[in-house]
RNA sequence: GGGCCGCUAGCUCAACUGGCAGAGCGCCGUGCUGAUAACGCGGAGGUAGGUGGUUCGAGUCCACCGCGGCCCA
């Protein structure tokens, strides 16, 4: 017997409830040992920051990786879900710094102290992994919390040392200079995000333009124009494009070199003397405007040309100094110009640079500006405003400035990221040679170190004696054991003995880029090489990962670069690349603009059920969700509520009937045509839910399960209430009753996957307790049938017809008339029948050239027509009276004219109609009754419960 | 500055390879209803972001521009 089913039903308590009984039965783990041994679908987690509370846009993901784990568990593979948690970072160090109210290097060294600064970001993490535990249980994300990976753990860490050490013994580790945006007071680079969060508007800056005069002709200056004077002492070269045409121009006693186009920055009318290339000017001496910028050896101060030269600002000359600039730097390496820092980390003249040392930069650049007129080098100088990021932390004007860093050299292996990026499948596809493909394309190498404290250290040594270099993949290569904290300070505090000049050797500042830890995870996270070797092999590679677009350049790439590099080929073979989560208006959801969704806020409003459904179905994978309550309230009205209202006729008539499933089956060829076409519908739904999945585009899927449940919504029930209805048990009523048990099973099978709770909730009633998650995934349950589903079509399209026209006619479904005319063949009776009955008429012809209504109402119908009149009033009274559908009742009336015939001519239909077991004139005081109007004439209604 | 994706009814989204622009929601009218917070029928609502091009024919292919999103510099 099934459990009664409230109709009108809570959702989100639904949930919780269920929430709490899979925990209390550990249905997850029994998922999991149902299917101990089956051959392998292997997922992997890509481990959220463990920086903050999770966020609406975090159930995005984790539906499409709880979709497919469901879903292959269903389909007999065992899903291994270990969860992981992504520790380390710059993320978990910037919460800490706003606890403690402190910002930069300074702070954290001289105030804090790194070991109590890496104290607290270990907490920090710790207490967020608990929120994001909650929420994912809340939003069914079924994975292992209790086995999850810490990229924290000494094991896990080492496991990426091994990583770092595999590379390096293939050559592909070096050190380099990265010029990097860089606070000169919390004395560190920032990151690209953290650079967009600090962008100011019109900011004022010098705009000067500088004579560099030539060696050999020092009455000719070649001009060059910059927003940074405090740059022009480390100077070191100038930047001219060959192509674009250059002049030389007299101005008083002396001669100017610029670009023709950018004549208008010139002081007085141009007398042109000479026309040039840039081609021409390459290889030009000219004196240095100060003597500090260069090392001893080496060829500097004179033309070279460069490819992003433009003539849209300034003179097409750019002023070149190496450690300050992106393209400054990249030109004097592949120049081979040598260079050496002006400017200290403090963002100070450093001491050899006489006249400007101890000042800082921007202190500078009026110094540097007076003193460069004093000796006629200024041509002029002036105001710009322009945009100019500053430190989002302090608002210290952030410089650009080269430091030491550590990259791995993936150019060298471009062609096999390619290659194994092309094998993999990619969803959207575009993907795969768009974003990602142009990505590896302008592969540059992958700079791996941070200047900061909290992460993976980097294993290099380096012989204070003899600079030798030397690569750690273990603890116990430098003799401490797993349980030793590898962290900063203490890693820092460990010292090697030189093996060439048995000299000091001491660790390299710097940490890992925390995508490191994320890409290593496929074997970090068993800890391999050294344990889990036979199941990093068992696992590698994932058949699916999924993660927002924003991961191609990160998790993305780092799994595909590192897996490259180790064991040419990609860590996955499906990825599924999803949008990202906005606002309605298509707005970016951010604190500052107010529209950041609250995932409790959903799951309490509308349920996680709904929310993953509305991210299934809303739209095509790779676009972003317009999100809002708007969308979530028609998912759960157009989706969840008719689900549960089949459910909910189903579970009520089933009870009173005491339908058993466990009877023999009504073969499907006997059933009623409604009942063929639903199964054939049924069977084709199942055929394409399974192909989609397979297929990894869930999109689809999920919409045909939602036009399914219209079908049997509004078309199926609708027109076979009355098999359910009707009092005598015969073989066309078991019949139904199977058929929509069978639908109503099948579909909580299909949705399982998609809506882990509403699912279940159904199922486990359909199924004496059993879990639908334990449940294999449907197949078909009979031979699709397109000669049904053909006629059923037509049927509906008549229907649609026929309503019109009566409609055109001003004529109410509820008045029978004599008959219709149909174009096209004739249908078979049984599908015939369905379109009279819902028209309302009594025979239908075919083949007419269009829709004709017969509207000839006879006394006959009319009589027919009050009489149904009488019903409905009957029902609403009842409805009104708070009677069950089941309860007798005695009915008293009181009417005239065409009425009373009416009721008299069909008293019993009117009495079965609405179970009436008697219905007799009269008034009486002891009758429910109500005084109404049908169809112009008065009649009162009484009732009472038999 | 460059790359990728999107732009179709008031809103959210469809439409195999180029071939008469659709659905749901919302609105108006009307009908039906003892599973339904529903549903049916009719109506209003579109120069398909803009401009050019290819073609007998373009929402669909090409070029440029605009707006939104993401990424890179």
């Amino acid at each position: 017997m099934f459990e009664k089913v409230d109709q009108r039903v809570s959702f989100p308590e639904l949930e919780v409830q269920l929430m709490k009984r899979w925990k209390d039965e550990g249905t997850f783990q029994q998922s999991l040992d149902l299917r101990e041994g089956r051959p392998r679908f292997v997922f992997y987690e890509g481990p959220p920051t463990a920086n903050g509370k999770p966020a609406t846009h975090h159930i995005l993901a984790r539906a499409f990786k709880d979709l497919f784990g469901r879903y292959k568990t269903m389909r007999g593979f065992y899903v291994e879900r270990k969860a992981g948690w992504d520790t380390h970072g710059l993320p978990v160090e910037i919460e800490v710094e706003k606890k403690l109210n402190i910002s930069g290097k300074f702070a954290i060294e001289n105030e804090i102290g790194v070991e109590r600064f890496n104290e607290l970001c270990r907490q920090s993490v710790y207490e967020y992994v608990e929120d994001w535990v909650a929420f994912s249980e809340r939003m069914a994300f079924w994975q292992d919390y209790e086995h999850a990976y810490w990229t924290l753990t000494s094991e896990y860490i080492q496991s990426v040392w091994w990583a770092l050490s595999e590379m390096w013994k293939q050559n592909l580790v070096y050190k380099g200079f990265r010029v990097a945006p860089y606070c000169s007071r919390c004395a560190t680079p920032l990151s690209s995000h953290e650079l967009s969060l600090g962008y100011r508007d019109n900011v004022p800056d010098p705009s000067v333009y500088i004579r560099f005069r030539l060696k050999n002709d020092p009455k000719t200056s070649i001009l060059a124009w910059t927003t940074t004077p405090w740059t022009l002492p480390g100077n070191v070269a100038l930047a001219v494009d060959n192509d674009i045409d250059y002049i030389k121009v007299k101005e008083g006693d002396e001669y100017l070199i610029l670009a023709e186009a950018r004549l208008t920055v010139l002081q007085e009318p141009p007398q042109v003397v000479e026309r040039m290339k840039g081609s021409d000017l390459v290889g030009l001496e000219y004196e240095p405007l100060y003597p500090y910028s260069v090392p001893e050896e080496g060829k500097a101060h004179y033309v070279v040309d460069a490819d992003f030269v433009s003539t849209e600002e300034g003179t097409g000359v750019v002023h070149t100094s190496a450690l300050y600039g992106v393209d400054d730097l990249r030109l004097c390496q592949e120049k081979g110009i040598p260079f050496k820092h002006t400017v200290g980390l403090d963002g100070k003249f450093l001491p050899y640079v006489e006249k400007f040392a101890g000042l800082h930069v921007k202190e500078a650049d009026p110094v540097i500006i007076d003193d460069l007129k004093d000796r006629g080098l200024l041509y002029k100088a002036e105001t710009t405003l322009h945009t100019y990021p500053f430190c989002w932390r302090c608002g210290t004007p952030l410089i650009y400035y080269a430091l030491d860093a550590w990259y791995i050299r993936t150019t060298e292996r471009k062609e096999q990221l390619l290659a194994n990026n092309n094998t993999t499948h990619w969803v959207p596809d575009h993907i795969r040679t768009g974003r990602m493909g142009d990505w590896l394309e302008n592969n540059i190498d992958w700079q791996f170190s941070r200047s900061r404290y909290w992460g993976t250290p980097v294993p290099i040594w380096i012989c204070e004696g003899c600079d030798e270099q030397r690569i750690v993949s273990s603890a116990a290569e430098i003799g401490l054991d797993d349980k030793a904290d590898l962290h900063r300070p203490y890693i820092d505090a460990v010292t090697l003995e030189c093996e060439k000049c048995e000299g000091v050797m001491k660790r390299v500042p710097e940490v890992m880029d925390r995508w490191f830890d994320s890409g290593s995870m496929p074997f970090a996270q068993r800890g391999y090489p050294r344990n889990g070797k036979e199941l990093f092999e068992e696992t590698f590679p994932a058949d699916f990962i999924s993660e927002a677009v924003d991961q191609t350049r990160g998790w993305f790439y780092t799994l595909l670069a590192i897996s490259t590099l180790l064991f040419n080929q990609n860590s996955y073979r499906n990825v599924i690349c999803l949008g990202h989560v906005v606002d309605p208006k298509g707005k970016k959801a951010s604190k500052s603009r107010g529209n950041v969704l609250d995932p409790n806020y959903l799951f309490d409003n509308f349920g996680s059920d709904a929310v993953r459904w509305y991210f299934y179905t809303s739209t095509q994978i790779g676009e972003n969700y317009r999100t809002g309550d708007a969308a979530l309230k028609e998912t759960v009205q157009q989706f969840f509520i008719p689900l549960w209202n089949c459910y909910s006729f189903f579970v009520t008539y089933a009870r009173l009937d005491n339908f058993d499933p466990a009877q023999p089956q009504v073969p499907v060829r006997e059933r009623h045509v409604l009942d063929r076409w639903l199964l054939s519908k049924l069977s084709g739904l199942v055929a394409s839910v399974a192909g989609g999945l397979d297929a990894y585009e869930p999109v689809e899927p999920a919409r045909r399960i939602h036009r399914f449940v219209d079908d049997l919504s509004n078309w199926y029930i609708r027109r076979s209430r009355r098999r359910f209805w009707k009092s005598q048990s015969d073989r066309d009523k078991a019949a139904a009753y199977q058929t929509l048990y069978q639908a109503l099973r099948t579909v909580s099978e299909l949705m399982a996957p998609f809506a882990p709770f509403v699912s279940d909730a159904m199922y486990r009633n359909l199924s004496e307790g059993k879990s639908v998650h334990l449940a294999d995934f449907p197949v078909p349950v009979a031979p699709e049938d397109p000669q049904v589903e053909a006629d059923m079509a037509r049927a509906r399209q008549g229907v649609e017809a026929g309503l019109a026209a009566r409609d055109a006619a001003r004529l109410k479904v509820r008045q029978p008339l004599a008959s219709i005319a149909l174009p096209g063949d004739p249908m078979p009776e049984e599908i015939a029948a369905i379109v009279r009955d819902e028209l309302n008429v009594k025979s239908i012809t075919f083949g007419a050239p269009e829709v004709k209504l017969d509207t000839v109402i006879t006394e006959e119908l009319k009589l027919e027509g009050l009489a149904r009149e009488v019903v409905r009033a009957i029902q609403d009274r009842r409805k009104k009276a708070g009677l069950n559908v089941e309860d007798r009742i005695h009915t008293r009336y009181d009417a005239d004219g065409m009425l009373v015939r009416a009721i008299e001519r069909h008293g019993d239909y009117i009495k079965s109609e609405t179970l009436s077991v008697t219905l007799s004139p009269g008034r009486d005081d002891g009758f429910d009754g109500e005084q109404m109007m049908l169809e112009g004439e008065q009649i009162w209604i009484g009732l009472k419960r038999n």
